[in-house]
DNA sequence: TCGACGATTGCCT
DNA sequence: GGCAATCGTCGAG
């Protein structure tokens, strides 16, 4: 099984994120529409991303086939996801950032206590994989051939408008919007400001 | 081998 | 709105 946004090459990695945005993704009992992703390329003009600075253990996955997940940990406790994107041998890849779940909710309530809302259960990267219950065991499976933990499916409805603002906290490359959300989903973290950290000068 | 920090979250005031 | 928790990864020595 092939898709279209798997096909894009590393430099449409925006493309590829706007794409994705609708499509479900299914783990351990739950699946989640997603509502908000954020696209990295990091071919030597992405400071943000991880591949920035080229390969290393933990980023080769995102130099590896499109279709893939990325999973890493940060803070020392909570894990993110990414789709990787592009051709093999170039970095791009696409953050979940949040979504909405649209079965077991059961189940994903039961993992997230601290949500009040159903709306707050994965509206987060961290958040929507503490939902889906994956970890640093799930980084480099396939989200295509239902071998991983993990599985991507299209839409089941037709995905509604969708907006586009740049990355805040990212000095470089802001001139490219690479932050995707559907209009108005009451699960999309977009508004968040981002927090920007105490640091010696400016 | 060591020191510093991060694509975050939730609890505190 | 502010800040602590917590540790794998990376770059420098």
């Amino acid at each position: 099984m092939t898709y279209r946004w798997m096909e894009l090459p590393a430099e449409a990695v925006d493309t590829a994120a706007r794409e994705l945005l609708g499509w479900r993704l299914t783990a351990n009992g739950v699946t989640v529409r997603l509502t908000e992703v954020e696209a990295y390329s990091g071919l030597g003009t992405d400071p943000a991303s991880h591949a920035h600075r080229g390969v290393t253990n933990r980023n080769a996955v995102m130099f590896g086939p499109a279709g893939r997940l990325y999973v890493y940990q940060i803070y020392g406790m909570y894990f993110c996801a990414n789709i990787v994107c592009g051709e093999e041998g170039r970095a791009a890849a696409v953050l979940i950032r949040a979504g909405e779940v649209v079965a077991g909710l059961e189940t994903a309530r039961a993992r997230r206590p601290a949500a009040r809302r159903d709306a707050d259960l994965a509206a987060g990267p961290g958040k929507l994989m503490q939902v889906l219950d994956l970890n640093r065991a799930a980084n480099d499976t396939s989200l295509i051939d239902g071998e991983g933990p993990a599985v991507l499916a299209p839409p089941a409805a037709a995905v509604g408008a969708i907006e586009a603002g740049p990355r805040v906290g990212v000095t470089s490359a802001h001139d490219v919007p690479w932050r995707f959300w559907l209009t108005g989903d009451p699960t999309v973290s977009a508004y968040r400001r981002h927090t920007p950290k105490p640091r010696a000068r400016t």
